[in-house]
DNA sequence: TCTCTTGAAAATGGATCCATCTTCTGAGAA
DNA sequence: TTCTCAGAAGATGGATCCATTTTCAAGAGA
């Protein structure tokens, strides 16, 4: 067979929508119409129904039943208990994943790491520094937490891409300077460090986004 | 009309088929065959593929394509890792909710524990635990965060009950105790008592569920 | 007797058509 | 001008039929 991978139609429409919500081009708020997507993509309405059901999973959208589905927007207190959830969680993750991170994995972390720190533009950081923290959760091997962690990534993405564009690149020296002190840690293989570093950056950002109460609906 | 609430079809069966997987009905492990299902609740094939993919989304099975759905059984570590889970987001939801918790959902609280104290059957046990915990979150109005205490919650319910009809009754005093310095402490709106002993009816119930390897499958 | 292969049965994935609900628009009256 | 209500258009939910994949069992060969 030429065809690499024959993957179902669902999966396809779910990535290119995935995608999509992710980097920005359907916004929070817009509502998702089951035909024009079906249309676009060149498929019929099922697989799309299915692939709305599996971002609505992923917390990327919600389904209202005979109302179909939208990405939500999230007003600041919501962002920032999200953030909070972060703060306890990812900590979990990284020690149950810090025994288990062999060194190939170990080096692309740092491979990553170089790359933030050398790309520019907006989305491709986003996406390199999603990457990034994900591959230290990823040999904790529990799907459940995995996923819990990749939903909060998905459901506070649209506010991150905002803030940066809000806020400029002054503060990426903040973020490598954490980013490699996590490293360190993750080499030494010192979960108190590692969990330390993380906390504070989570903590960090969760601050110098709630600052901003431009970026949120309605604000009283 | 003399119908009370048309419902969606999809809902239905997800309605049927979350009550079964909750109550043990469907063990850990099984397949779910789409015709079966639907032969059974008078449907078609359709809105039973909707309501797999929602009882995914809630974290009470998984889909692999092409091999359609099943309940996940999960190893010790799992269960452990799910249950620390708990002790990091529940006291954050508790504390959330603690401040916009008003006095009628207080008084279904307190009920509710009056109920936990005279009922015998395990499962109906079960389902008035998970009504008081959530009850106490319900002020939260984070609805990510519900969401996910409630997959923690749907995850391990199976366990949890493998776990009451292995120990039997004579356990129940501890947690009747520790439901009611819970309760003291929201009527007195004290966050960190709340938290406390949240934290410690958490904890406890991992170690005594950790304790029993027979409960898991494949341990060494 | 064990293993590999092959084919048939069964289950999931997808497309099209119809029913039902939502929502938008516009006309009419206060 | 503004509010209300009715009707039409559009979007979602569901049923049936077909295609593809998986799975399992039977048989041949070593």
């Amino acid at each position: 067979m030429s065809q690499t991978a024959p993957e179902a139609a669902s999966a396809r429409v779910a990535a290119v929508l995935r995608a999509e919500i992710l980097d920005g081009s359907i916004a929070p708020g817009a509502r998702i119409r089951q035909e024009e997507v079906a249309e676009r993509l060149g498929a019929s309405r099922l697989p799309v129904r299915e692939a709305l059901r599996m971002l609505n999973a992923e917390g990327l959208l919600v389904v209202e039943p005979n109302r179909g589905a939208r990405v939500p927007d999230l007003d600041r207190r919501e962002v920032e208990v999200l953030y909070r959830m972060r703060e306890r969680l990812e900590p979990l993750a990284l020690v149950e994943s810090l025994p288990h991170l062999d060194d190939a994995t170990l080096a692309r972390i740092i491979d990553l790491q170089k790359q933030i720190e050398q790309i520019d533009d907006i989305r491709d950081f986003l996406a390199l520094d999603r990457e990034f923290h994900l591959a230290t959760y990823s040999a904790c091997h529990i799907d459940h937490l995995q996923a819990t962690v990749a939903r909060l990534w998905n459901a506070t993405q649209h506010y991150r891409r905002a803030f940066m564009e809000l806020a400029g690149p002054q503060r990426r020296w903040v973020v490598n300077a954490e980013h490699n002190l996590l490293i360190d840690a993750l080499q030494r293989r010192d979960p108190v460090d590692a969990e330390r570093y993380l906390v504070g950056h989570i903590r960090r950002t969760r601050r110098e986004l709630i600052a901003h109460p431009e970026l949120f609906p309605d604000n009283e």
